[in-house]
DNA sequence: ATGAAAGCGCTAACAC
DNA sequence: GTGTTAGCGCTTTCAT
């Protein structure tokens, strides 16, 4: 391994004018700063990452924490995330925390947040509580829907409004039994499900349709195969439905499979629409009806708030809301179609 | 910040007593070790592995190196090898290489090599020379699908008798002009999409049908989107086609809908076939026929390749090459189904 | 414009 | 069982 000092011997400099070339420092002469270069170059050096963060606390790397990497929903967020970073020479690592408590703390130790110059963290198994007792000093941006406390930086999505809009959409199209899956009502502690459940029960009950506790179908990993099962289940089990707001894109693929296992189909027989607008969504047969929560403003404000954090820890906390807006698709029907006799 | 001197200062013993309880060494006394980690619990000190790092070098972290974290293929892959690492108490962090040789280059820096104790690298935009041309000292497992240089370790699929496989059930199931969507003829240097193509023309050969060049679809990013309208394309171009080989499942979804934009029905008019067997694959509706290429194997297989190195710097190189099955589904016709009309 | 000294927080190696 | 010493490779600070 070539370390600094070896560069600075054969160039017969200094390390500290090594290290001034490298971090491009203007206080180097002009055949001084050839001369290491030429050096650094012969010799096949590169920068000790882990000694530099040790001494300067600076590593150029942010963090983005996700329960899982096999929702498609935290691959197109990283993507985005780290194009985004790349041209302000930032550059993104990602894990994965499992989904579970536990495992969500231990990626949330100091140990590990110390590695990054800021986190953001999109955290679904962790609580006010937890929240609460992590200090670090580390700049955190808190991606996502449950509660959490004042001090964070944090941007979220219109849940609540989102989900009424899906759901009140459902209605005007002619649907009366509309479904909430993967719905949680009330628990302990809010999150992405009971919000956007809450939607969806304001949607009906503004429309003068009673929600029924009956229409709320709840899934624990909302993947695919979960949604799938899960509609099957609850139309074996006679549930009739004429409409599905699924509360995330993932589970709507999986009602659709579901929907079409029983011979249903969708939208002459039952309606559907999901929230997220994945990538896949639109390529869907037929394409899926959903809300859309503007990806590309909400990367914006975290790294904003990120920024923030950086060129000042003691920024004010500052709470983005994203805006929510309709895409009408072919699961849904068009205005003006007949209620089926279904 | 809390370090371990302040620990050992409180607890009144020497740093390497606190040092020795934190890793666990057998040579510390049951009341010191009581006392040490009382007082790590009340100082709520962390270790500090950039410290830990630079001293010791062991990071206990395997880094992964992605194209793109957007293509499904390579969330599911970073979501097995994360959970098959967990239990061994490594960790693992995700890269996202850019597709392109520049960035693909610069994950591959030794600098940022470094602070992995392995790396596990899927790497599409290089090309022999460039892989030739690094010379980490860390231990690197390479999956994919490119020609690479002996020294590496290496697991892949087995590509050609895929596509073969793929290809002889479209043939098998009545298709007569199967297109390869995605596939390249003889590129300079070869890659998953000659590979898969080379099977594709194989297959052909075998069953006395020619391979047409003009059935050669080839695509650059691979996406949903792109591949839906290399299909629209082709068909606008007047391709007659009654089967399509599509080189991933990614892309098959993309064909499923440029099909179905033509009024084209599946696999009533043309049969499709993908490869990867994705976790959205089985939910199509219909479900996809593809080929399955036995993740948990790879994952196992690299997994080892890589713990192989780690124990021995020198393990000669090892070259695994995963098996791959046929899974059919609705996207191709029942056997004995006759050859449309069309 | 260049360099010397000090030290970031930890662990390897060796004493006792 | 516990402590002392040295030093990983870099950057900060300060001197020249």
């Amino acid at each position: 391994m070539v370390t600094m000092s070896d560069v600075a011997r054969a160039a017969g400099v200094s390390v500290m004018t090594v290290s001034n070339v490298l971090n491009g420092r203007s206080n180097v002469g002009a055949d001084t700063r050839l001369r290491v270069l030429e050096v650094v170059e012969e010799l096949g050096y590169e920068i000790n990452l882990t000694a530099r963060r040790l001494r300067s606390g600076r590593t150029g790397t942010i963090g983005l924490i996700v329960p899982q990497f096999d929702l498609h929903y935290y691959g197109e967020l990283a993507s985005r995330i780290s194009e985004a970073l790349a041209p302000e020479g930032m550059h993104l690592v990602v894990e994965q925390s499992g989904a579970s408590r536990e495992r969500e703390l231990s990626a949330l130790s100091l140990a590990r947040l110390q590695q990054y110059d800021g986190v953001l963290l999109s955290a679904v198994g962790l609580d006010m509580a937890d929240l609460d007792r992590i200090h670090p000093d580390v700049p955190i941006v808190l991606l996502g829907e449950q509660a959490v406390p004042e001090r964070y930086h944090r941007v979220r999505m219109s849940n609540v409004a989102g989900a009424r809009l899906a759901t009140e959409h459902l209605i005007d199209r002619g649907a009366r039994r509309v479904a909430v899956l993967g719905g949680k009502l009330s628990a302990a502690h809010p999150e992405m499900a009971t919000y956007r459940a809450d939607g969806w029960s304001r949607a009906l009950e503004e429309a003068g349709l009673p929600p029924d506790p009956g229409l709320v179908i709840p899934l624990r990993t909302y993947s695919i195969a979960e949604a799938r099962g899960a509609i099957a289940d609850a139309l074996a089990g006679g549930t009739e439905i004429d409409g599905i707001f699924a509360v995330t894109d993932e589970v709507a693929i999986g009602a659709l499979a579901g929907l079409h296992d029983a011979g249903l189909r969708v939208p002459d027989d039952v309606q559907l629409a999901g929230f997220d607008n994945l990538g896949i969504s639109e390529h869907l047969v037929p394409g899926l009806t959903t809300i859309d929560p503007d990806h590309a403003a909400m990367v914006t404000a975290a790294l904003r708030l990120l920024r923030r954090q950086l060129e000042d820890r003691t920024a004010e906390p500052e709470h983005v809301v994203s805006d929510v807006r309709l895409i009408v698709r072919g699961t849904t029907r068009a205005h003006g179609d007949s209620v089926p006799s279904a």
